[in-house]
DNA sequence: ATGGTTGGCACCCAA
């Protein structure tokens, strides 16, 4: 079972892309980030056509997020719980049935937060506050679980080409670091962590200042697998050709692959 | 080099 997270950077642009890498990598399922259209938005039938199943949860503009999956949803979950008055979709959970019971698999966009001091700040940090309160809870069930996403977080310093140029962002703070391992604590397995201690691999570029040509990156897009998940990893693996090829996402796909 | 690029939307915002 090859399951893959990927923050595209608007799904209508960047639809040929999509498709393209769909059809090469044949995931079994697909949390997308970044997909910045309402639901009614969605190409759907681009992906329909190629045997998905598709669950969005969008918003005007912004954010978004979607999960594609080959298996159907037996439940699909919209929003992370915590905040009732929160209305940035960054969150969706799908439930599929596998040999072994249930699988859920989460599509997640944690918050930038830039600029730090700010509001933004504060709602990063509590948003994953409230990540950290869900997947307690769902760790009780003792089912496999793939929290795929764009956290937003640079884990460690190994993780950025230069980190010194990050000191001052959101995604390298102190307190983001320590929310992200306090996620982790609970009882995840980073899985590219779980295979390699190898820096330099990165998931993110910048579109600005050449960033992709000097290998300007960092690694903010991962997979954290439950306990019952991540003794079934066989390897991790991070699509990197796909930034360059030709009206590219800042982003690129990352993906295991689970003995289900 | 405190730069510059992109998507969505409608004038700048978020990243």
């Amino acid at each position: 079972m090859k399951i893959a997270t990927w923050n595209i950077n608007g799904v209508r642009a960047r639809i040929e892309n999509a498709v393209a890498w769909v059809r090469e990598a044949q995931p079994d399922i697909v949390g997308l980030q970044e997909i910045k259209t309402v639901d009614e938005g969605f190409p759907a039938a681009a992906f329909e056509d190629l045997g998905y199943n598709v669950a969005v949860h969008g918003q005007k503009g912004f954010n978004g997020v979607a999960l594609l999956s080959k298996l159907p949803f037996d439940e699909v979950n919209r929003g992370l719980p915590g905040d009732s008055t929160d209305e940035q979709a960054r969150f969706i959970e799908g439930v599929f049935s596998v040999p072994s019971g249930a699988l859920r698999v989460v599509s997640l966009y944690l918050p930038n937060g830039n600029p730090i001091g700010t509001e933004k700040f504060a709602y990063k940090l509590a948003w994953m506050e409230r990540l950290r309160r869900w997947a307690a809870e769902r760790l009780l069930t003792e089912e496999p679980l793939v929290m795929g996403g764009d956290y937003n977080v640079i884990p460690e310093p190994r993780d950025a080409k230069d980190p010194s140029l990050w000191t001052g962002d959101a995604l390298f703070q102190p307190e983001s670091r320590q929310a992200l391992r306090a996620i982790e604590n609970l009882g995840f397995t980073e899985a590219l962590r779980a295979t390699t201690d190898e820096g330099g691999l990165y998931t993110f570029w910048d579109y600005q200042a050449g960033a992709w040509q000097k290998n300007n990156g960092i690694r903010i897009d991962y997979l954290l697998l439950s306990p019952r998940a991540a003794d079934r990893l066989v390897s991790v693996g991070i699509d990197k050709h796909v930034r360059a090829w030709e009206k590219p996402s800042d982003h690129v796909p990352v993906f295991v692959e689970l003995a289900l």
